[in-house]
DNA sequence: GACAACATACATCCATGTATGTATATTACA
DNA sequence: TGTAATATACATACATGGATGTATGTTGTC
């Protein structure tokens, strides 16, 4: 019944895989250890043997798939542009429309926006869920204080309070859509609504 | 241990104001009928009594709360004014002020923002949830179309677009703070925030 | 005296965690 | 290089508590 160190990995994955898909699907409280052990082809001996409890694959799935959402935005801005805004409009643009076209981002999204709560056991994982938030202001802060130094921004722009926003308007509309994916396209709106908010900000 | 009617409804009151304390500390999934009950001073009996379920409790305070919470919005637009998005702006500053000042409702807020989610049995709740989503939209856009024809805003604006926008921006702005109520404060930059999103937006 | 407004008691089901069994991969050693 | 020892990667079994729903008891009201 030992298994490869290898095969023992794909054990863990799709552990974790099923944990993605139940949890997206009915929420992360509602998932039992057992539906996703049945769901990954195993039995809770696995689920335990690879994790100590339900918030420890939730933390794993953090760290696996959340962080790396946050910080797509960030890395994409690291590029050289001449324009700084219009390279943030772009890549808040992909991003809301990678959501309608990447089928597990948007699992992704669905599970750690609408399907969980960080409160109780959960408030560890939100501690560090709100430092890489943090961290994530501080980098778009300066890269709006870039943006008018590049003079593509107004000189009196605070970039704190544009970030706050910014981040807001993005989540809002990711929350929006799927919390309701047939109400409206992102396809046909994620740039026109990117659009709207960065219209005022060109001094242009 | 019979008692009056009016002793019932105070009674049905308290394992909803109870609910609403748990749900929002601890999220809906974690709060048992048993300690929804005993914050409210009764058995579960009681609860049993007056609800069918949870999802009976989830229900009566949707409809007790977060409608008129939606609708809140719409009512404050109902008033004439000569500019129609001066207005709105200041309907949508003081309900996001409000969210910080006024503990019930912020309660209230990050019950159904962050400690619930819809899918499974809770289904049925977002249908309904949606539809008055939806009613909320035509109203804003109708708005938005009075305002076109006020000329407070270009003749070539898209209204619908304009209230996916102005809707995603207020739950993400809503959402980011109850995350992290320390993070910014309301009575500060809620002004300067939604003023940032309107600023385009004149005609002037 | 009937019924409303509960409290209490009971039965059942899940979910969790842990303990134990087991086959096999890996390692140690001769 | 073969083999015994050991640790790994689980499956199975067990014990427990907690949550739910219902059934029944009790008291006061109308």
């Amino acid at each position: 019944m030992r298994k490869t160190k290898e095969e023992a990995d794909i054990t863990k994955q799709s552990i974790l895989d099923a944990a993605v898909k139940l949890f997206s699907e009915h929420g992360v409280a509602k998932t039992s250890l057992e539906k996703i052990a049945k769901a990954a082809g195993v039995t809770r001996g696995a689920v335990y043997w690879h994790f100590s409890s339900k918030q420890d694959i939730f933390e794993a799935l953090h760290d696996q798939l959340h962080s790396p959402f946050i910080q797509m935005i960030t890395d994409g801005l690291e590029a050289v542009s001449p324009n700084a805004i219009e390279q943030l409009q772009e890549v808040c643009t992909e991003l809301l429309i990678d959501l309608e076209q990447n089928k597990m981002k948007k699992k992704i999204a669905t599970l750690f926006l609408l399907r969980c709560d960080y409160s109780d056991e959960f408030a560890q994982s939100k501690e560090r869920y709100n430092e890489k938030k943090k961290q994530k202001n501080v980098t778009l802060s300066r890269y709006f204080d870039k943006a008018i130094k590049q003079g593509v921004l107004p000189e009196n722009t605070d970039s704190m309070l544009l970030t706050i926003g910014i981040s807001a308007y993005l989540r809002g509309i990711a929350v929006e859509y799927l919390e309701d994916p047939d109400a409206f396209s992102m396809q046909d709106n994620a740039a026109k609504l990117i659009g709207m908010y960065f219209g005022n900000l060109h001094t242009k």
